[in-house]
DNA sequence: ATCTATGCAAAGCTTTTGCAATCGT
DNA sequence: ACGATTGCAAAAGCTTTGCATAGAT
């Protein structure tokens, strides 16, 4: 079918590429957002857009990887290989989470329900120990930014305070 | 902790409510927007901004389920109990997969990395029958204003076509 | 030469919010 | 009464897109 367009190297692209790595030295996953702002230390007049369609292309060669399970912003791990990741609900903080394997896996299957399954996305939800230190209660500080996931639970989330 | 509000039953509660048990019926995810203009259908003057904020309440109360996991739009499950959905990348429907369990399950961990563990958010992504249909390659007809998944892949999706 | 990538600005889409009025308990 | 809820309109946030130019192969 169709092989799709022929990638080409660039500056842009490689810089972009280039801070995903250290982020994940790091173990630290970004938005597109942070990628602009770090990239832009090398080439200062980056557009946001490029950014954007990099990360895009980066993530469909599977040379990294786009986090689009949580709510926006999107983030991206510089680690293709699958593993799964903890999210902290009140900040949108992403984590590694080793030693964690899910069942089964997306290999497991090749169709469900008349889909073909191309993979299977999961992620733990939970409050990072920053955010738990700060007040269980109302504080929402150290990356206000972010709202992870809108105001009512998401997914399986609390429940519990039925009234 | 903070007990929150005391939730009051409202005309446009119930309709929405109502309007999800319809979908559920038909085992049918839908966006925010798809509830907003059946509901209307019963109550013409409804806002689109109350809408959110019901799904929102009914989601925090446990009584729906708030699909946050792929990308916008946000979709809802009028059946709150814990079963696996399959996604399609391509449309950006969700369906339900009857008969799998991902393990290990939101109770298995109460913490993680210094997380406070909540919950588990787990999703195949794959294409439908539909959209398989509709031509393997071009096309993106049968809801194109959902865009599901930005461009480049989500997470583990394809991968293969290197260059 | 051809087709991909870039920058910029504008637009798009989903979701949230401020506020005064209204409704539920 | 008290506080939750609603409508409306505006704003916000993230992401995509059109277009002319520059760049890669």
């Amino acid at each position: 079918m169709g092989s799709g367009p022929t990638y080409r190297r660039t500056r842009q692209r490689d810089a972009v590429l280039s801070v995903l790595d250290r982020f994940r030295a790091r173990r630290v996953h970004p938005t597109t957002d942070e990628v602009y702002v770090n990239v832009r230390r090398t080439l200062p007049r980056i557009s946001l857009a490029t950014v954007y369609r990099n990360l895009d292309v980066l993530a469909a060669q599977g040379i990294i990887q786009k986090l689009g399970m949580g709510c926006s912003p999107v983030r991206f791990d510089g680690d293709p290989s699958d593993h799964v990741h903890i999210r902290c609900v009140r900040c949108g903080r992403v984590d590694d989470l080793d030693g964690v394997h899910v069942t089964p896996s997306k290999d497991d299957a090749t169709t469900f329900n008349g889909y073909e399954v191309i993979g299977l996305r999961a992620e733990f939800v939970g409050v990072c120990d920053t955010c738990r230190m700060q007040h269980a209660g109302k504080s929402r500080t150290h990356n206000d930014a972010h709202r992870p996931c809108s105001s009512g639970g998401c997914h399986a989330a609390d429940q519990g305070n039925k009234n």
